[in-house]
DNA sequence: AGCACA
């Protein structure tokens, strides 16, 4: 009755492990035709990597991988070098790269390809009629459930790819008009919106960074539910833009769970 | 994923 909601209670499974204990990397911004080979090509560079899985998501063409380190630290620093970097720099496609909500369960086999890939597509396409309704009921104890809407799926097959065979999928203009719009999806605005800041940052850390940009009009930075959100506003669509694609995902000195989301914001800023 | 100000 007088306990806070926030308490945890006992009998409740525990939401989070230890992100300390995290060395799995979720990554997202990935172009719907990324390869698993390219995946593991980014990270086999960096020390300590392990391995890494490819997974179509089966929502749209929407691919996430999941790279996964022998400890923490190293995955740390890689997604630190990595965050925020050009992965397609004609398509403009940047790599967002956080921690994983768990660690990744499905090891590589030993003997097996340096990859693993989930390819949920077909059965999504099948399964075209309405995912809003029935919110799966995933209890698949090799997946832990990962990060974000990434797991609409129930079953996986898991498959593995030796060497540098790379997944063939046969019909990739098939589900090409289902979603197209799944990128920052909303309409162009010249007011920002602007997530995945630390609990710490401030408007002035924000501001400095931001205000440099031409057509800067002014910042708001409010805090929902602990997290920090801000709204940026410009003078035109095309200087939000600028701003938007120029700071996607970079850190500021705050920053503690990767960079910086950015979106148009879905309305104008008001006057004052 | 998370979008307020009036």
């Amino acid at each position: 009755m007088a306990r806070p909601p926030y308490e945890y209670d006992p009998y409740y499974p525990q939401p989070d492990q230890d992100r300390n204990l995290v060395n799995t990397l979720f990554v997202s911004g990935l172009p719907d035709d990324v390869k698993a080979r390219e995946i593991h090509n980014l990270f086999r560079r960096r020390a300590c990597f392990d391995y890494c899985q490819l997974k179509y998501t089966g929502r749209g063409n929407q691919v996430v991988a999941f790279a996964t380190f022998l400890n923490h630290q190293s995955a740390i620093a890689a997604m630190h070098a990595l965050n925020g970097v050009k992965f397609d720099p004609q398509a403009g496609s940047v790599l967002h790269i956080e921690l994983a909500r768990s660690n990744s369960t499905r090891k590589r086999k030993p003997g097996s390809g340096p990859y693993v890939v989930i390819d949920n597509r077909t059965k999504a396409s099948a399964n075209v009629t309405q995912e809003a309704s029935s919110d799966d009921g995933d209890s698949d104890p090799e997946e832990p459930s990962w990060a974000d809407n990434a797991d609409s799926s129930n079953n996986d097959e898991i498959q593995t790819v030796k060497s540098d065979t790379v997944l063939e999928h046969s019909a990739p203009a098939a589900n090409d008009q289902l979603e197209r719009t799944i990128n920052e999806g909303a309409q162009p605005c010249s007011t920002l919106f602007i997530a995945n800041l630390g609990p710490n940052c401030t408007e002035s850390e924000l501001k400095e960074v931001i205000s440099k940009y031409p057509g800067f009009n002014m910042l708001k930075i409010r805090t929902k539910g602990g997290m920090p959100v801000a709204f940026a506003d410009f003078e035109e669509i095309e200087q939000a833009t600028k701003v938007m694609t120029d700071l996607q995902s970079s850190l500021l000195p705050s920053s503690d769970r990767g960079g910086m989301h950015i979106e148009y914001a879905r309305s104008k800023m008001r006057k004052q």
